[in-house]
Formats: C-alpha cells, sequence, structure tokens
DNA sequence: CTGCTGACTGGTA
DNA sequence: GTACCAGCCAGCA
C-alpha cells in the first residue's frame, strides 16, 4: 500500500498539464514536504505502470532527471507535447514550469 | 532502532 | 559554465 506522501505526490503530479512541468522540489513542496524532493525522485522511479504523466517531473533550473534510464523516451513524450528539450535542458523552461500545484 | 540508497537542491568555489 | 558538498526524506534491509 502506498504511504499518505506517496499518494499524496501521485495526485499532484496528475494534475500537471500536457505540456507543462513541475520540479522535483515543486511536486514535493504540492504534496506538503518542501524539502522531500528526493523522496520525490524514488516515488518517481517506482510509478512505472502507473496512470501518473512522470515524464513532466524534471530536476531544478530545467535540466531533466532521470526517467528509468530512459531519457530519451522522456525527451520524446515531452517533444509530444511541445516541450523542447536541448543540452539536456528543457527550453523556456521559466515559462512552462507549473508552480502552485494544487491551488488552480 | 540504525544505516544505507537515490529520477534532488541550493550553496560555495 | 562545471564540481563538489552537506542537508534532506521516504522506503527498505
Amino acid at each position: 500500500m502506498d504511504s499518505v506522501f506517496t499518494r499524496r505526490v501521485l495526485a499532484v503530479v496528475r494534475r500537471i498539464p500536457p505540456g507543462r512541468v513541475a520540479t522535483y522540489g515543486d511536486v514535493a513542496a504540492a504534496a506538503g514536504r518542501p524539502r522531500a524532493a528526493r523522496a520525490v525522485g524514488n516515488i518517481m522511479r517506482d510509478s512505472g505502470g502507473r496512470d501518473v504523466p512522470a515524464h513532466r517531473v524534471i530536476a531544478a533550473a530545467g535540466k531533466l532527471g532521470g526517467y528509468g534510464g530512459r531519457i530519451e523516451m522522456k525527451r520524446a513524450l515531452l517533444r509530444a507535447e511541445g516541450v523542447l528539450v536541448s543540452g539536456g535542458r528543457v527550453r523556456d523552461f521559466k515559462v512552462r514550469r507549473w508552480r502552485r500545484i494544487g491551488q488552480q
């Protein structure tokens, strides 16, 4: 069974709109634990198979972060939503970043 | 309980 | 710009 924190994190990630991205820290904050970015990463790693757009969760400063060793797939999914990636960074990160998730 | 392990982050050099 | 580092925290042995 998932812990409360895990469920909250998954719920938050599911609210990220297509074409937008959020950092592990943003998700952690939205889930109520601003400093649990690493824990969020662990949850994303184990979120395979679930109905969760984990590819929209990236690292700080627009860096891609990980994707179970399948970064190419992460880039492809983002590109399919109109999010361009170059030099290992999401372009227009500041504009595409989804903050304050949970407040609408 | 203790002690790792990370899809992390912000600070410093 | 890059590199290293301490702090962080859920999950698991």
